[in-house]
DNA sequence: ATCCTTGCCGAAACCGGTTTCGGCGTTCAC
DNA sequence: GTGAACGCCGAAACCGGTTTCGGCAAGGAT
């Protein structure tokens, strides 16, 4: 099948190493070239070693495919895209997915990724993806509370890992980022400017990040003996029309806050519109804390205040975690989670005492 | 090689349909059945069609890498993302991503990336997916005028599509949005508003996009008569601080432009910062057209009048475009172009004829 | 000395496909 | 009626690996 496409050289100048050259090479066979690889114990430790010294001397690296129609496995990570997220995702992706190949090559793996639309072809794809052994494992970005693809994953038989936690560990691996914390620093973090009464408006409720950036927000909220209002919270706000809808309603309300912390840049960024609206100046009529450490945060005027996260990082430990889950590694030790990085800017300021007359709380 | 991961129900339990299952259905040989499908000459109408129904009947589908064994064909496409580019690409890439797995998998193919960050890691990226039969061929985004991936692919052998064109066409098969009529069609609509003196502010020179652009920008001029001031015209400006700083140089002159061109959306909105900075008005005072209908430009204040491109579709097309090319059609019907669509918004306004009293000229 | 392990490796089957080769039965020309 | 050509399919080799099985030689126990 060397059908020479038209005006390019043959791709079979540069010819492969075979474990039948590595065979030759060393005068032994292939079947103990390949059991010397794989580390099977009846091979004599010298022998390995002048195997694994061929190897490299020959830069020989077994074609996964080859490998694959014996044992299933084709060395590389899936990962699907779900279109529907019309949200956020957007600017993460670049970062993210060059973590995730970075830690996946890193490995000898390769990130193959997908892409759809619905609810119902997304199930489809992870099918015939496995069905097709296009993936020994897959990534889940953006864990949801009752995750439909880590269900049917988990009926399958086949590994992943969410970016995301569960409140139902069983048979989930995972990495995250603890949102929880940053949401109590943020509360903290306004606390300690004076602000006592701070609204919160949080992601999406399908996903399982907004309920522990939720109850993040509340304990800090009781760390710092302040009381939880209810009517200051708004959840489902992910976009700047999102964040502005919530933030005006939250401003319009009779006790405002002075501050507002956002479980996601955007909303914050939507939280700007609403102020300016209203003729709040960012940072010192009102205090916003966000989270997401999204370039258009940054670019914001006044730049803005947030929880910066590492997808690029997140990435690569997610790789690795799902590889060593590929290979049998074992459920408890494949959770990891670190925190964000606070980034003080310019959308928090000390609390104005004076900032709604009418309505002055007399705490 | 079926150890159970723990934890998990066994992988096998839902059997794959193989060739020898079909060949046992349909009382043939698996060669036949193979030849059936692959459409060799030698088999029967008949018995061609027998084998079809089958397939479907069983939703039988190949083993993609059990193939690749023997045609050294894995039904996959190679994307390589450079993150170098801290510019651009960022937002466009999950939309550009969906399109290229959609026309991937339309035709049975998935996508397969992988990133680099330096040069040589780069052309080592290439290399070794090539040599392990990663992918089949390699979609190349951001076209460059000397663009040393096509130069590498073209001696290995390796199929390709560049997203951007190429001076020299040998060899290449390519996608891309005709930017220069964009940049005309821009000269023209300011024109019309009665702008006379008209900067442009372009992308990247390294990228092939940079000199169409610009040509594009000047046949305008010619087109409505106008004569392009060199003084008028800076380049390699694809981020928010480069397009503030390249419209400082163009306000700051002593005949400055009552309109911009911009290449790329990000230096647009670094104008809209230059523009505040010396009190002019975006739309009434200054005028500015731009390129790549990103999320920012419509966010933007006012919001930005540009061309907006569909990386989605292209990513479809350039997937379908590849496979063509990987199944061996002639390059010259694999070379397609479209044209950007014009969002008209407010960032561009009639000429105002006192705009710059002093400078006033006198044409 | 014999028997049984044990360590170590070769032989061969196997995985799921593709591709070459050869041969059978018809049909056609002469 | 015979030979050649052709249409169609089966048999078998092959691709580059993995894995099972068996056997040889060395060593230890008896």
């Amino acid at each position: 099948m060397s059908q020479a496409i038209e005006g390019l050289p043959d791709k079979q100048t540069s010819a492969r190493v075979t474990i039948s050259d590595m065979a030759k090479a060393l005068g032994l066979t292939k079947s103990t070239v390949s059991r010397a690889l794989n580390g099977y114990p009846d091979i004599a430790e010298s022998t390995r070693l002048r195997v694994a010294k061929m190897a490299r001397r020959l830069n020989y690296q077994p074609l996964s495919y080859a490998q694959a129609v014996k044992t299933g496995r084709t060395r590389s990570l899936g990962l699907v895209l779900q279109l529907s997220d019309h949200d956020a995702q957007r600017p993460f992706l670049a970062e993210f997915l060059a973590g995730l190949s970075a830690g996946a090559s890193r490995e000898g793996y390769t990130m193959t990724v997908a892409s759809a639309d619905t609810h119902d072809t997304l199930i489809e794809t992870f099918r015939t993806l496995t069905r097709d052994g296009k993936a020994d494992g897959f990534i889940l970005p953006r864990a949801m509370v009752n995750d439909p693809r880590a269900r049917i994953l988990s009926e399958r038989g086949v590994p992943f890992v969410l970016y995301g936690r569960q409140q139902d560990p069983t048979g989930c691996a995972w990495f995250d980022v603890r949102g929880e914390d940053a949401m109590r620093d943020a509360v903290a973090h306004l606390a300690t400017l004076g602000h006592r009464r701070i609204g919160f408006i949080n992601g999406r409720t399908i996903y399982s990040y907004a309920a522990l950036r939720l109850s993040g927000f509340k304990s800090g909220m009781a760390a710092c003996d302040l009381p939880v209002a209810p009517e200051l919270i708004v959840e489902n706000a992910v976009t700047r029309d999102d964040g502005a809808a919530a933030a005006a309603q939250l401003l319009d309300h009779p006790d405002p806050p002075t501050a507002i912390v956002c479980a996601v840049d955007y909303a914050a960024l939507g939280a700007y519109r609403a102020a300016a609206e209203r003729g709040l100046t960012i940072g010192t009529d009102l205090s916003i804390v966000a989270y997401d450490g999204t370039q258009d945060g940054a670019q914001a005027q006044p730049p803005l205040t947030t929880f910066s996260v590492d997808n690029r990082a997140a990435g690569e430990r997610l790789a690795t975690l799902l590889i060593r889950r590929v290979r049998g590694e074992a459920l408890e030790t494949l959770r990891e989670t670190i925190s964000a990085d606070f980034v003080c800017r310019m959308s928090t300021g000390p609390v104005k005492t004076q900032a709604h007359p009418i309505h002055r709380r007399l705490s």
